[in-house]
RNA sequence: GCCGCGGUAGCUCAGUGGUAGAGCACCGGUCUGAAAAACCGGGUGUCGCUGGUUCGAUCCCAGCCCGCGGCA
């Protein structure tokens, strides 16, 4: 087979679905590697919190990889939980991973639930600046002296169109609006191409959105959520005695609020088990919806009792 | 048994003689370098039951049922 043969595969689903299961699996049977398309499990150190695949570094310089029963896991563990990381460095990262795994002759899967991430690498994104931390935190700050409306008023001075189509308190878009006037002297309104659309490009890559009915998935988090709780408690202390600050990156992410509370006493066990199960559903559906735009992509029952097996996994993509 | 208080959304409660609201929960959606983020939208109800007064009762009146507290 040939490089340009090769196509990579992208499995996407809400948090719980299995996505890691199938990716193994898809790995093994073609012989392939995976690429990671989540936002949290980036984190060294966040390991019961987000579900990261069990596995190991192993190796040495270029040859280091995490491994996950035998497959090299990528994009997983690496990054320090108060750094930053973005759908732009991702789409690079992956793209760059992707080529180095075809010239290997094995299969890129990618798997992952951050719809962002995948939009970013397979639609890509326009050519808007980076981030730029110091100008958001300047931003920020004027926001919270002067409030939001007086933030967003600046952009409705300088760019009306985004203006218009963002939100008061979209505090986060209203900054990001104004952090690429700052940074390019452009208004983000003529920077948008209009490519953010609601397909992604079959010819790229074969795709699989895997899905479950809610009542399956939301006992698939609960138990999750218990038979993790204690390694997640565990992580999330030994993060704070080590001086991360609760407003890092990382423990921002979901559900390490809550168990922050719940090891400060705030909150008991039970309850913090159930706030944190409500939360990873409203995540849980909120990913739904991403995934839900993408019409020209096959969904496949994964709580089918062949669901996340490979072979059936191809079966459902090639009757699509 | 008597006295008092209460019964309104899934939960905790507010409220009015013109068929009703809040918070949480729940449901739906948005998404261009923070995306497990940041937002937007939706009330989902025999106002305990049965009568009475009234043009009109969830509200006022009576009886009943249920819960809580007190007295026996």
């Amino acid at each position: 087979m040939s490089q340009q043969e090769i196509k990579p595969i992208t499995l996407m689903g809400a948090t719980a679905s299995g996505k890691t299961e199938a990716a193994l699996g898809l790995a093994r049977l073609l012989g392939g590697e995976i690429i990671s398309a989540d936002s949290r499990q980036v984190y060294k150190r966040l390991t019961a919190g987000t579900a990261k695949p069990d596995g190991a570094w192993r190796g040495e310089g270029a040859e280091r990889a995490y491994i996950v029963e035998g497959v090299p896991y990528h994009l997983v563990d690496f990054l320090d939980p108060k750094s930053s990381y973005d759908a732009a460095s991702f789409a690079a990262d992956a793209h760059r991973l992707i080529k180095e795994i075809k010239s290997r002759g094995k299969v890129p899967v990618i798997a992952g639930g951050t719809g962002m991430y995948v939009q970013a690498l397979w639609s890509g994104l326009d050519p808007l600046p980076p981030a730029d931390q110091a100008v958001r935190a300047e931003l920020t700050a004027f926001a919270e002296k002067e409030g939001r409306p007086a933030l967003h008023a600046r952009l409705t001075a300088l760019d009306p169109e985004a203006a218009a189509r963002i939100p008061v308190n979209n505090i986060q878009r209203v900054i990001r609006a104004l952090e690429v006037i700052r940074i390019s002297g452009k208004k983000i309104s003529e920077l948008w191409t209009g490519r953010f659309h609601d397909a992604l490009p079959t010819h790229l890559s074969r795709f699989i959105v895997l899905s479950w009915p809610k009542k399956d998935l939301v006992e698939r988090v609960r138990a999750r959520t218990l038979t993790s709780f204690v390694r997640w408690e565990a992580e999330t202390r030994a993060l704070l005695d080590d001086g991360y600050p609760d407003d890092c990156p990382a423990l921002k992410s979901l559900g390490y609020p809550q168990m922050i509370d719940y090891i400060r006493g705030a909150a008991d066990q039970a309850g913090t088990a159930g706030k944190i199960v409500r939360v990873t559903m409203s995540y849980a559906k909120r990913q739904a919806t991403w995934f839900g735009r993408y019409r020209n992509v096959p969904r496949v029952d994964a709580s089918s009792p062949a669901g996340l097996l490979p072979e059936n996994l191809l079966k459902t993509e090639e009757a699509a």
